[in-house]
DNA sequence: AATCCGATTATGTCTAAACATATTGACCAT
DNA sequence: ATGGTCAATATGTTTAGACATAATCGGATT
């Protein structure tokens, strides 16, 4: 049996957590590896490449390999449709389009989505429900060059967060999450105090020819963000 | 000048966002790209490797290579230290050590463990300033057995966030994030009303040999998490 | 002292070729 | 139909060798 990979991976990451190999020192370079384990290069490569994306290692060309001083870690979240994340605690999903009306986007919008003043977009907003009970309300904005299509969808069947998500290509965007109290306009819609504290999440989402959507998901209280590292 | 891994990983995400390539289709095998691109097909292995990594791609043996089912649904935070958080902005870091109790871990808490009842734990509570304003509350429960050695630490001079990254190994956790009414006792902390809507985080990690810490983190008003697709 | 420049060096990437391994799918026997 | 066997196939991994590239170090020059 040769020496795989993985076996240097996980020889190196005990290096690296018995402090064999500390905080900050350089480690020996890939050639002397590559000899202490009887392998190619390449083979020791693969391996601290790994290790050096998990936050494991520092790299650097010519300067060489440090164990990296904070091992810095990426969570990942998996953000699901509303649908399924209700549909996925037992409950029934049903979504109301409470506005629906085309219109310029509005200045401060505009600036934020880096578009012109006065895009042509639709304006949006929908209260999704868990077994009838109010779980959250969206107020979207929605480019209507970047999204054809979405003035004719029926978005009373299918709500407009999956129609884009299966209808436009995306490249990428951001999400913001903050905790903010109920106005009295959201207070109503979701059936809770005025001054509640509410996660909200503001979201906008790119695609190859820019902005597409800007969202603002206002969710009922109590409601929980879950990550997994 | 070649192909490089990256000019095929990028043409590979174009295809996939635009939707040439549909969700959950099989896609070229390798041998196949690698003849369109022009190069050797290990080339073509590491940009779909590195695909699959980011989970854009589901890949298995002799089944061939499909666009993962839920690709717009993943998003990744990089969970920085406290203290790069707060220097990333160019404010000052400081932290105050509020409590330091040992004792053993309450019941609820041990259920949600999976730890025996009792388990043997250092409470800690801990102010975080940013420019000597209140940023964060922490309220930690940590288990001794997990985090050998931080009964003896200083945790005046490195703040317990920094001393359990720097010194324990961990492989895995939950984080959850909800918004919170802020209690008369939190309110004085971060000099906020009671009743402000707080951004509170919740999280737990898991060491090799079980539950290494579980943390209570309160923010100020205001704070955003910022996550990136 | 400061700066520029070239040699050196460690990592980064690409290739071609070979073999490993998981799965599928077809063919065959029951 | 049912189940088993085996060949085909797509990805996974390893290798040796070559060249690319970034960063550092020293020495030479100003």
């Amino acid at each position: 049996m040769t020496v795989s990979w993985r076996d240097i991976q996980s020889e190196a990451l005990r290096r690296i957590r018995a402090r064999e190999w500390t905080e900050g020192a350089l480690i020996p370079n890939e050639t002397d590896l590559a000899r202490e384990f009887g392998c190619a290069r390449a083979t020791v490569n693969r391996a601290l490449q790994a290790l050096a994306d998990d936050g494991w290692l520092d790299r650097r060309r010519r300067a060489g390999t440090r164990v990296a001083s904070a091992p810095l870690r990426r969570a990942q979240l998996s953000i699901p449709l509303i649908r399924d994340e209700i549909e996925g605690r037992g409950q029934a999903f049903s979504h109301r389009l409470v506005t629906r009306e085309p219109g310029r986007l509005p200045l401060a919008l505009a600036a934020k989505l880096e578009l012109a003043d006065g895009t042509q977009a639709l304006h949006l907003r929908t209260l999704y429900l868990a077994d009838a009970r109010p779980f959250a309300f969206e107020d979207r904005w929605v480019c209507l060059a970047s999204a054809p299509g979405i003035a004719e969808a029926d978005l009373e069947r299918v709500s407009p967060n999956e129609w884009l998500v299966r209808h436009t290509a995306f490249s990428g965007g951001t999400l913001d999450y903050a905790a903010e109290a109920a106005s009295a306009e959201m207070a109503e819609w979701l059936g809770c105090p005025v001054g509640a504290p509410l996660l909200v999440l503001e979201r906008q989402t790119f695609g190859p020819q820019g902005a597409v959507t800007h969202v603002r998901l206002t969710h009922a209280p109590g409601h929980r963000l879950r990550l997994e590292i």
